[in-house]
DNA sequence: CCCTATATTTGGTCCGACCAATTTGGTCCG
DNA sequence: CGGACCAAATTGGTCGGACCAAATATAGGG
């Protein structure tokens, strides 16, 4: 299923997948190295690489007696995209959660890029608000021009925190969810506002009104996806009929 | 120096301190496992375990033809711990960029958490205010006094994607870079007022208030901690004559 | 100088082995 | 019966050598 081509990587999917569905408890025991193997008709070393990637995602410690399964809760962003890519509808709730976590990031950095622009940097970041009100018809080119607009931010406010976790993130959505069949639908007159608000904001050099604006922006955009998700099933029924 | 005990974690920690402090530029080729293997001393197999956690940690993509070193901008939040424990001093920017990402997505969680307590969890998070109030003296217990509070609404929040972030972002900073030296320090007037903002935005059920305050804190905390380490590298001096 | 065929290098995997630390199981003693 | 103690089996960490397929480097021919 989700697998690289490399052995390792393949046994590191199905043993990440075997925990996350919940097939042993926190603090269980994980079959020895050597069982492993024999399990997976694999040498010890590719489990091993396996293991590795497992307890470097915070899903299993490692010990001399043996691997313990860790709970959830305490394990690294690179589990959320195995955890979304579970089912084969994305989770909606943790779809949102992400959008707002992504939003709340946006706005930091728009705050500090807004705060250190220089004139000509300033007058860039209007002209992005000014071409995005100009795409409120055509959904993909929107948000692709939303992404250039947020990569220009991030240079701006030169986040290196953010900008990281943004890696991590995009790794675990972007590059894993791949649901084209989701669509989010924003209003437009919502959006009418939102621009016009971060137009404003960005007139007023007012970092605060911008990181209002984009949280704002990723709330709705969180509800609408929601809301895309909740709708998926009966396309994909539709279609498979 | 930063090592576990195992081999490949030293070597992981030797080559990933090289890549860091820019022996290599983007895209330059490692040597290759076997190099690497007798250059350490150590079997390949250790080597191939070292080279699994850079590549993870997205500092090295390892394909056919050999590794090659990438961008530090294109790493994921693992490397932020090994980046700030390099030099003796921390990093006050990249301090200062963590405060306040860890502050935004406080603010998101305490937002998500006002939005959907009940009534006992509201009367928990103001009688953590009241707490708040009667520590501004102490600086440690005040400190743990937010975190308590801090995990509180995590759990109230339950946002799984930022507890995650979270658990990356304190194995990066406050496992790594352990300054038990630096003390940040926040005006008396301020913290009142963070205070009795917070608390007010509390009895109101106002995330939005309470969300800006939270944002607030961490700016002045950021500002503080910045300050802090600037004075750091004199305390140290005087402790060494 | 470009293109192709060949030789070398490289990562991925396997096998068997050893070590030190842990876990396990049983035994003995109070 | 319960707890402390000891020996055997297990386990993770490492090593060395080996093979394969793909990628790279090299030499050769047009």
């Amino acid at each position: 299923m989700s697998a690289n081509n490399t052995l390792s990587n393949e046994i590191a999917a199905e043993l990440r997948r075997e925990i996350l569905t919940g097939h042993y408890r926190e603090g269980d025991r994980l079959a020895s190295e050597r069982d492993l193997a024999s399990r997976f008709g694999a040498s010890r070393g590719a489990v091993r690489e396996a293991l590795s990637q497992l307890e470097q995602i915070g899903l299993i410690d490692i010990q001399l007696g043996g691997a313990r399964v860790q709970s959830i809760g305490q394990a690294r962003i690179a589990v959320l995209g195995p955890l979304m890519a579970l089912g084969e509808t994305p989770d909606s709730a943790l779809v949102a959660q992400f959008l707002q976590t992504f939003g709340a990031l946006a706005a930091l950095t728009l705050e500090q890029a807004v705060s250190r622009a220089d004139q000509a940097q300033m007058n860039r970041l209007q002209a992005y608000v000014v071409e995005l009100e100009g795409l409120a018809d055509d959904f993909a080119a929107m948000q692709e021009k939303w992404r250039e607009f947020f990569l220009f931010v991030r240079d701006i406010s030169d986040n290196l925190v953010v900008q990281l976790i943004g890696n991590d993130l995009k790794a675990q959505f972007v590059d894993q969810v791949v649901n084209p069949a989701v669509r989010p639908v924003i209003a437009k007159p919502v959006m009418r506002k939102i621009l016009a608000s971060l137009k404003q904001g960005l007139d007023q050099k007012d970092s605060e009104k911008v990181g209002a604006t984009v949280r704002l922006y990723f709330e709705e955009l969180s509800l609408a996806t929601t809301q895309a998700i909740g709708q998926m099933p009966a396309l994909m029924r539709q279609k498979a009929s």
